[in-house]
Formats: structure tokens, C-alpha cells, sequence
RNA sequence: GCCCGGGUGGUGGAAUGGCAGACACAGCGGACUUAAAAUCCGCUUCCCGCAAGGGAGUGCGGGUUCGAGUCCCGCCCCGGGCACCA
């Protein structure tokens, strides 16, 4: 038995072993309950991972592997999100084809993921871009165009100058480029969406029922950005002397001139001073012919340049308002009046109706338009107490006035009353909208999932027939993007022409799936990932839905989480999968930083607003002179090459000195700093487990329970309860994600199991010895999901057979953990005093006198009458003497 | 601006309203060693004190409570997300 921890002799040969005993496939016995572990679904990266993805599976690793040594049937699985953006992207730079690339970095990532000791049964792996897994994605997109889910239309959309592409509202962060950082352009081409809008009210309410961090179903709830408010209709006042509605309006498209309005405080209508459109909205055209021939140019002037404006500087709260009046009025339906219609792009067309009532009393941007262009503010909400108020004053904790019969009522009442009378009059009604806008998912790209949709020469499109899936990817040399809008699959004439349903000569869809339509369900594939006949068999996901713990990074919030929900809802509609959420329980990783050089910026040199200094290179930091060199902690990654890979990690310090230190030195969901000094620690706590173990092993028996008979001694005693508290705590941590104080407890076991061998000395009786072999054996499986080769190598050097992750997990007994005596703190007046050693067993009466009995507390009780005494059984007497 | 997190020793962090600082890193002292490394033992919140002991202390200011790192109110700072969504 080696007394150290020395990896490189041991770990390599323990993961054989595993592999050629196929120790990870995943078991599927019906008399036991199941666990489903999953991660999210890593692109691959042609810089393999780094010790910052480590922090994910590892945790995840640790639950499955406990979860299945308490007798579950655990599936974990991995597999690839080969398909998109970002593969294609570093295959263009690389000048390589992206299939066999990604091929070749999904084989490295498996190769790391196994130098780690991660359990994955990599019988159930797949990429996403293998046929017999898109042809499935093309399966789910047609029912979804069946139903009217995936629908074809032109709309304003976001494109990526860089990626030449459109993007999905979920991969623009500030107006930038998810990918690339471009500034994203608006513009106007006909799309493929899925309609997750239709969604929105149930992917809201079952946020509910999710075991998810509170930050990211808040983050969700926003982004779907409910309101409840009132929409109506307002009336377009003709000029006199202008072209009256009876005459050309109807002549020539016969439709009222009137727009609808959306609002969610129509309690403040009596206080509409102006209106505005958005510049796209339709109604403007048509006003344009009633506007006088002057203010025309100057309303088409001001849409071109709205046009012209990016969505980052459109959107830019910095902006200052800018707008037309458009010459003409709107009548205010509640009370008749006139008001201005401006034409304005700080009113969107996207949301709502494009137009909007501006109260600039109680509304902050109408208040700064109405300052700006010198128009009327007129304020009907006022607090209770009838209060002078600064304007605009958005609280809603007041009463109307100056509003006719309304007058004198709260916000509330109002907003019912109004909605009320609107809905009787037909003139509105209440209505909730959403933010949420429908899922872009088409992309103008080689490397993705193809579009299963054929157009005929009518322009009909029709889907091709499920016995014709996979609609192949064509392989090719050339797939760089085109920018002209189209597809590169556009151009190749052997995948464009085909002919449809009835012979005839048509078009293939050419645009392909964005990578989040491949891992909106991955997870059920892992359920069933060889089935040739169907996605899944309907027992499969019976039995292993939903994930019951889902572990990856916060980044995916509203992208991958939103639509991962949204289809498994389509799915659970369409009856084809039991749940109708996909992943009970998120957990989110913190990230990895590492120390990272910067220098102060030289005389000609500017940084950018938040940019800290010039970051440089570590030789580079080790030639400057000391004071112009600074170090900070930043996110590992390839770009500030200041990752450090699992490889090395391995090499230097062992695969489960790297699973120790990175469970143990933060809580899971905070960013940690990495530092080789940590890592050297966790290696020094394998060490001692060794140690120990190399100590115990003399005196090791299969049988030890035997030896368990009788009194035992002091120090005996103590260790057994240290066991079980310690199987209590391990149990209990690593099920609620506290890996830290997991590992922290396991250390101080070792500890405690030290001071145990110290105290009973070279020659032990046989009953302590038989505590012993309790404690190591304890420790042996306690540690197996933390440090695996550990575990297999320390039991099989006891003569143990087969591998700690078969074996049960260990169970701890609730009377021995009890103390047989405590320490209750003594309190005079609330502050710690004395403390006093009691038997567990004793009386409130025999814990108080004890307390009573200190020197220390009666001299700070000082004779004065004892007002009252505070007993907490177990933990503390307060006596309050004042 | 709004919404989430979070501020605890030299450092990472621990603590169902009940002994603040578990566990570790770094540091210091000691043992072993010719020596170093490794390992082992011990000390290590700050202030006053030789010590015994005393005082202060979880970002700041209030409050609730016998008792607050923890709960409540008002601020400050840091990280993340959203941001002209009517």
C-alpha cells in the first residue's frame, strides 16, 4: 500500500480498467428508481477545454456517481453540438471543412473528459450534425410547420455584417453580435421563425414548479416580458379643407383612417397630450397624402433616416428623441380632444401596435419628447395626500384627478373602470402583451441543419416526406457565406433543384436551422440515441424525462433554456414526450479565473472605457520592470491565453487532485481563482487519505462488523462518530450542490481518523481496530465520487475486488452521531461569557446550574436578579441579568 | 434607470436567528535531515496586556430580538443580466 498520493503510477491504469469493464453503460433495472445527470451540450472547440469547462462536469460527475452507488439507475451522457456558427466560423479561419474538424476536436474533448474521470457512457454520444440525429431535427421542424409553428414571412431581422447571416433576438447583447461582436443591421428578408409566442403565457407560469436559481428564471420572466394593459382605437382628425375621408380616403383603399394604441397605464388617458407612430408603422403612408405637400418631405426624410440607424444606436437610451409632427390629429376617445401625431423612433414597431398614447406627465419618455418639442404636460395622476409632485411621476400609488367622472379614483380602480368602459363601447379592450417576439431560426449558412421545406414554381411550399429524411447537407469545398442574403446552398444545383409532391419541378429551402434548433432536443435523443425508427421510443423518455439535474453555464438563460422548454411544450402537446418541462433541476457553474497580466498604457496609448490595461503576455510581464506590470483575475479563455488545460493539471498534480481542488475551493456557483498552490493542497489531502490507509491496512478485515461488539473505548467511540456524522454531511452536501463543504468535511475526517491513530498507538485493541475499518472504508467510498482512482486504487490495495463505484454507498446510523456530551455556550446579557461541558442527556435544570456554577459568568452577573434564562437545548443558556 | 446575485481574517471560504472565522492556502515556530525538498507537530481576526484577562469585530447607518453575518428599513460598493417594450 503506498502511503502518498502518486497519480502518475495508479490513474491511467484505473481508467483502462473502467473502459474495458464498460463500468459507466448505463443500467435500466426496473426495481430501482432512476437519476437522469446531464451537462449542457458542449460545442467543441478546436482549443479543447480548458480547466474552466472542468468545472462543470466534475460536480455533475460527483452527483452520478454517488446517486448510482446509492442504487440508481443513472444515465449520463454526453455528446456534441457540432452544428453552427461557431464551428463553421473557426473552420473558415482554419480553411478546413468543418465535418471532419469538428470530428477530430470532439474526439480530443471525449479524450480530456476521460483523462478527468468523467462517467459518461459514451455509447449513448452523438453530434448533431450526424444524419441519423438531424434527420430527426427535420422530423420535430415538420410537425412544428404542420401545426403552424415554423412559418416562413419577411420581417426586419438582425444581420451579422461578420457572420453574413441573420441572427435570432437571443444571440444580440447589446446590439452586438453574440458570435463576433459585429453591430448588428436591421434588414428586411423573408425568414423562417418558430412561433414560441404562442408559448409565452405557459413557458411563464411553469417557471414556477422549477428547481432553477431564482436569477435565472427572473432573467426568463423578463425576457418574456409580460404587461397587462389596454389597447384602442383612435380616430384620425381630418384638416378641413383637406381631402375628406368621403372622397379619396375610401376611393382609395376603403379603410377608416384610425391606428390602435397599446398602454398599460389607461388610467392616465385624461392626460394624452400627443401620439406617436413608429416610422415603419403602415398608417404612415396613408397619412402622408393628407399631410400638407411641406411637412411630407420632412416626415419621408425622417423614416429614411430612421431606416439608415442601426439597432444599437435606434435603441440607445443615451439617444435623444428625435421626431415629426405629421401636421395631422388623433381624437382622444375619452374626452374628445385633439391631439398632435408625431412620427417618432423611440416608439417600436415591434411591440405592441407600433403606436402609442404619450402621457408626458407620467411617463419618462414622453416627458422628455414633450420638453424637447415644447408640447403640453398635463398631469391627472396626483398622490393621495393631494401633494405637490415633481413630473413626470410614474408611481402608481396615487389618484386621478382632472379625468372627468374618474376623478377621485385610485390608479387601479381606473385602469378597471376605463378597460370596462372601452371594452362596452368597442372602442378596446384589455389586453396582455408580451415582449417576447417569435424564434428566428433560419440562417443563411453551409454548416447546419437543412430546412426539410420544398417551393414550388407558384411559390407554395410544401415539406419534404418524412420516408425522404434526412434532407442531407450536400458535401462541398466551397461554403463560405455569401452576404447577398442567400445561403451558400443556394448555389449548388444538384441540392437546389428537386421536384415536389407531384413531380413537378421545384425549389429546395436553402437556409438552414441555427444551432439552437440541434440542441432543443438532445436531451430526449440521449433517452434513445440509436433508434433508427423514431426520435425516441415513447418507453424511453417515459423512463428517463425529465433530467432530473441539469448543470452548465448561466450565458444560456434566454437562449438555450427558453427554447429547449418551448419545444419540449410542442412536444408534450403533440403527446409525444410525458413532461411538459424538460429540466427539473438547473444548476449553474461559477467561472475559472486565472491571474493575468496587464501593463499600464504608454504615452500614446488610450483604453477603452472599463478596459483596465494593456494585457500582455506572461514573458512579457517577466521582462518589464515591476511597476508597470499589474495582475488581475479574468475568465480563462483562449483569447488571453491564460487557460490552463486539464492535460496539464493532470500531469502536474493528478486527475483527482484536479477534481478535488476545483469542488472544494469555492461554493459551485462562484467564479474561483485558480492557483497551483489549491491544487497542491487537494494533492496533500489524497496524500493523507493514503497515509492513512497505508496505517489502517495491517489491521484491515472484510469482516470488521464483527469486530463492532462490545464497549468501546474513547477514542473508538469518537471515531465511529465521526464516521457517521461525516457519511450524514457527504450525503447531504452532495446533494445540495455544497461540494465544498463535502470535500471540507471528508478533510476534516482525516483529521479526526489521524488523531484517532495517534491516540491508540501502534498496538490497538481488536474492537478499535474494527473502528478502524469502519472509518477507511467509509472514507473510501465517501471519497469515490470526488477522487475515483483514489477510491479503486486504495481498496484494491486492501485486497478489495471489482470498483468502488459498484459498491454501496455508505449509510449512517443517527445514533452514532449523536455526542455523548456538549458544549453549551454560556451568555450573561447576549454576550459569550463561559462555556460548559454537559452529559447529551442532561436536564434544563442540571444545564442551567451548570451554567449558574461558572466563576466567569457569576462574576458578570455581579449579583444583579436574573431577569430570565434562555435555554436552547443543545446549544446555549443566555442568562439575562440586566 | 430596472431586475438578480454578492460584500466575513493576509487569501479562498464556513456558519437551520444561538460559541463568527469550520476546512484549506499563505505565513511563522518546532521535529526529522549534513542540508534542502517532502512529511509530521504547533501557532496564526484585530487592539491593549509579560500573562491572566479585557475590548472591538462580518461594507455603512438605523431597527426587531434575551441574542443578528443571518430578519426588517435606509444607504454605499462590487459582479451579472436587461434596457426608449408604452
Amino acid at each position: 500500500m503506498p502511503d502518498r498520493y502518486d497519480p502518475s503510477s495508479f490513474e491511467a491504469k484505473w481508467r483502462e480498467r473502467w473502459k474495458a469493464a464498460d463500468l459507466f453503460a448505463t443500467r435500466q433495472d426496473p426495481d430501482r428508481p432512476k437519476f437522469y445527470g446531464l451537462d449542457f451540450f458542449p460545442y467543441p472547440s478546436g482549443a479543447g477545454l480548458s480547466v474552466g469547462h472542468c468545472r462543470n462536469y466534475i460536480p455533475t460527475d460527483v452527483i452520478c456517481r454517488m446517486k448510482y452507488m446509492q442504487g440508481y439507475n443513472v444515465l449520463h451522457p454526453m455528446g456534441f453540438d457540432a452544428f453552427g456558427l461557431p464551428a463553421e466560423n473557426e473552420a473558415i479561419k482554419n480553411k478546413v471543412h468543418p465535418a471532419p474538424m469538428v470530428k477530430r476536436y470532439a474526439e480530443n474533448y471525449r479524450r480530456q473528459m476521460e483523462l478527468i474521470g468523467i462517467s459518461y457512457d459514451w455509447s449513448r454520444s452523438f453530434a448533431s450534425s450526424d444524419p441519423e440525429y438531424y434527420k430527426w431535427t427535420q422530423w420535430i421542424f415538420k410537425r412544428l410547420f404542420e401545426k403552424g409553428l415554423a412559418y416562413r414571412k419577411e420581417a426586419a431581422v438582425n444581420w451579422c455584417p461578420q457572420c453574413k447571416t441573420v441572427l435570432a433576438d437571443e444571440e444580440v447583447a447589446g446590439g452586438l453580435c453574440w458570435r463576433c461582436e459585429s453591430v448588428v443591421e436591421k434588414r428586411f428578408i423573408p425568414q423562417w421563425f418558430f412561433r414560441i409566442t404562442a408559448y409565452a403565457q405557459r413557458l411563464l407560469d411553469d417557471l414556477e414548479e422549477l428547481d432553477w436559481p431564482e436569477g435565472i428564471k427572473q432573467m426568463q420572466r423578463n425576457w418574456i416580458g409580460r404587461s397587462e394593459g389596454v389597447e384602442f382605437e383612435m380616430k384620425v382628425a381630418l384638416p378641413p379643407g383637406g381631402p375628406s375621408e368621403g372622397d379619396l380616403e375610401v376611393l382609395s383603399d376603403h379603410k377608416p383612417l384610425t391606428f390602435r394604441v397599446f398602454t398599460t397605464r389607461i388610467d392616465t388617458v385624461f392626460g394624452m397630450t400627443f401620439a406617436v407612430l413608429a416610422p415603419e408603422h403602415p398608417l404612415v403612408d396613408r397619412l402622408l397624402r393628407h399631410v400638407p405637400e411641406d411637412r411630407r418631405a420632412a416626415i419621408e426624410e425622417y423614416r429614411a433616416a430612421a431606416k439608415r440607424l442601426s439597432e444599437q444606436d435606434r435603441l440607445a437610451t443615451t439617444h435623444e428623441k428625435t421626431g415629426v409632427f405629421t401636421g395631422l390629429y388623433a381624437i382622444n376617445p375619452v374626452n374628445g380632444q385633439e391631439v398632435p401625431i408625431w412620427v417618432a423612433d423611440y416608439v417600436l414597431y415591434g411591440y405592441g401596435t407600433g403606436a402609442i398614447m404619450a402621457v408626458p406627465a407620467h411617463d419618462e419618455r414622453d416627458f422628455e419628447f414633450a420638453t424637447k418639442f415644447g408640447i403640453p404636460i398635463v398631469q391627472v395622476i396626483a398622490p393621495k395626500d393631494g401633494s405637490p409632485v415633481d413630473l413626470p411621476w410614474v408611481d402608481k400609488d396615487g389618484v386621478m384627478v382632472a379625468s372627468g367622472e374618474y376623478t377621485g379614483m385610485t390608479v387601479a380602480e381606473g385602469q378597471r373602470a376605463l378597460g370596462e368602459w372601452m371594452e362596452a363601447l368597442g372602442i378596446g379592450e384589455r389586453k396582455v402583451q408580451y415582449r417576447l417576439r417569435d424564434w428566428l431560426i433560419s440562417r443563411q449558412r453551409y454548416w447546419g441543419c437543412p430546412i426539410p421545406i420544398i417551393h414550388d414554381a407558384e411559390g407554395n411550399m410544401e415539406a419534404v416526406p418524412d420516408d425522404q429524411l434526412p434532407v442531407l447537407l450536400p458535401e462541398v469545398e466551397h461554403y463560405e457565406p455569401t452576404g447577398d442574403g442567400t445561403s451558400p446552398l443556394a448555389h449548388i444545383e444538384e441540392f437546389v433543384n428537386c421536384t415536389d409532391s407531384e413531380g413537378r419541378l421545384a425549389r429546395r429551402e436553402t437556409d438552414t436551422m441555427g444551432g439552437f434548433a440541434c440542441s432543443s432536443w438532445y436531451f430526449l435523443r440521449f433517452c434513445d440515441p440509436h433508434n433508427g425508427r423514431q426520435p425516441w421510443s415513447p418507453d424511453s423518455v417515459r423512463y428517463w424525462m425529465p433530467v432530473d439535474c441539469y448543470v452548465g453555464g448561466a450565458e444560456h438563460a434566454v437562449m438555450h433554456l427558453l427554447y429547449a422548454r418551448f419545444w419540449t411544450k410542442f412536444l408534450y402537446d403533440e403527446g409525444l414526450v410525458p413532461v411538459k418541462e424538460p429540466f427539473q433541476r438547473l444548476e449553474n457553474q461559477g467561472m475559472v479565473l486565472a491571474l493575468t497580466p496587464f501593463r499600464h498604457p504608454r504615452e500614446n496609448e488610450r483604453l477603452e472605457v472599463g478596459q483596465p490595461g494593456i494585457q500582455i503576455t506572461f514573458e512579457e510581464a517577466q521582462r518589464l520592470p515591476q511597476d508597470q506590470v499589474f495582475y488581475r483575475w479574468e475568465k480563462m479563455s483562449k483569447s488571453k491565453g491564460n487557460v490552463v488545460t486539464p492535460d496539464e493539471a493532470v500531469e502536474k498534480f493528478g486527475a483527482d487532485a484536479l477534481r478535488v481542488y476545483e469542488l472544494f475551493v469555492a461554493p459551485f456557483d462562484q467564479a474561483i481563482q485558480w492557483t497551483d498552490e489549491g491544487l497542491q493542497g487537494a494533492a496533500r489531502f489524497l496524500s493523507r487519505v493514503f497515509r492513512i490507509a497505508s496505517e489502517v491496512a495491517p489491521w484491515w478485515r472484510f469482516d470488521w462488523e464483527d469486530g463492532l461488539q462490545g464497549d468501546l473505548s474513547a477514542p473508538a467511540r469518537e471515531l465511529r462518530r465521526k464516521t457517521h456524522q461525516t457519511i450524514r454531511k457527504a450525503t447531504e452536501d452532495i446533494e445540495r450542490f455544497a461540494f465544498n463543504t463535502y470535500v471540507a468535511a471528508l478533510m476534516t475526517f482525516v483529521n479526526s481518523f489521524n488523531d484517532f491513530l495517534r491516540a491508540v498507538g501502534p498496538e490497538p485493541t481488536e474492537s478499535e481496530k474494527a473502528v478502524a475499518c469502519e472509518a477507511l472504508q467509509s472514507l473510501i467510498l465517501l471519497v469515490s465520487p470526488a477522487a475515483p482512482h483514489s477510491a479503486d486504487e486504495i481498496w484494491e490495495s486492501l485486497g478489495g475486488g471489482g470498483f468502488t463505484y459498484q459498491m454501496e454507498w455508505p449509510k449512517y446510523d443517527e445514533a452514532l452521531c449523536r455526542e455523548d456530551t456538549l458544549t453549551i455556550a454560556v451568555q450573561v446579557n447576549g454576550k459569550l461569557r463561559d462555556t460548559v461541558e454537559v452529559p447529551a442527556d442532561a436536564t434544563r435544570e442540571q444545564v442551567e446550574s451548570a451554567a449558574l456554577a461558572s466563576a466567569k459568568v457569576q462574576s458578570h452577573v455581579g449579583g444583579k436578579p436574573i431577569k430570565k434564562v434562555v435555554y436552547v437545548p443543545g446549544k446555549l443558556v443566555n442568562i439575562v441579568a440586566p
